[in-house]
DNA sequence: TTGAATGCAAAGGATTTGCATAGAG
DNA sequence: CTCTATGCAAATCCTTTGCATTCAA
């Protein structure tokens, strides 16, 4: 079952309805690898002939946040994108020149520095947010 | 000198000029210890009888971030924070239950990691934000 | 005197809400 | 049939802009 097949059955097992953009949107952030914002969807959905209002997006977003399928991540810019809910520990690779921003996967590496924090300021680290900013291979060219 | 007064003497020196907005906008930022968002600011001033215009605080914050004292961050949230440009290296505490943030800082904790994505990714990494979410030492009790 | 800073009103852009209707189960 | 999802318009919230006026140097 592919990753869009497995998150639908599980919401339908769990009891909530399938629309069509619902599928659609959760079929858009399997297949990108990238955060997506409200605009972004809206944009692949039309694309798609699938005539859907932004309203409609926006609550779908809120819908698959609070199912925790995807969450909010916000950079240094005017609007919110979400990504799914990674299994995996995924961090951001926002280029400055091309805005692109891709992802990289660092599992364990800050579990000492979280520990720090943990004992220096007596803060109980529940998750942690990394990105990094700067130019993208193809920039570099 | 102070740390506001040795802001605001190196703008003067740099030909700006200095007016009572500015110098109360920077002293509300040396004098915080957490990112400021405008509406923060509008009402540090109005406490202390200082008549502003949001407009001129946006300006304002826009102003100081071209001369780079101050530097944008966004969490989560709908709206920009600001903080003083640090010398060190500053990383946040986000406390989800009371929502204060501290800072705290971790010089050259996160080289090994940059360079490791520095070459695995070919990203020439410039910056890095990091963020902790969790409960503070106050929360905890 | 002169360009930068200010205030006000109005515009903008992202997101949310109210309400009536359509559609999934 | 019932309750959730949808579309549309309007509202909200944060931020920016245009323009005439004030003020620092």
């Amino acid at each position: 079952m592919s990753s869009d097949e497995h998150i639908i059955e599980g919401l339908k097992a769990s009891g909530q309805r399938m629309t069509l953009a619902r599928r659609e949107i959760i079929r858009a952030f399997t297949h990108s690898s990238s955060p997506l914002s409200a605009v972004a969807i809206l944009e692949i959905l039309r694309k798609k002939e699938i005539l859907t209002n932004k309203t409609t997006v926006y609550r779908e977003l809120k819908f698959l946040a609070t199912q925790k399928i995807v969450r909010v991540i916000q950079f240094d810019e005017r609007n919110r994108r979400y990504e799914l809910s990674p299994g995996e520990h995924r961090h951001h690779l926002i280029c400055t020149n091309c805005k692109r921003i891709d992802d990289v996967i660092l599992n364990h590496d800050l579990d000492e520095v979280e520990a720090r924090v943990q004992t220096q300021k007596r803060f109980k680290v529940e998750r942690h947010a990394l990105e990094f900013y700067g130019v993208c291979e193809m920039c570099q060219e």
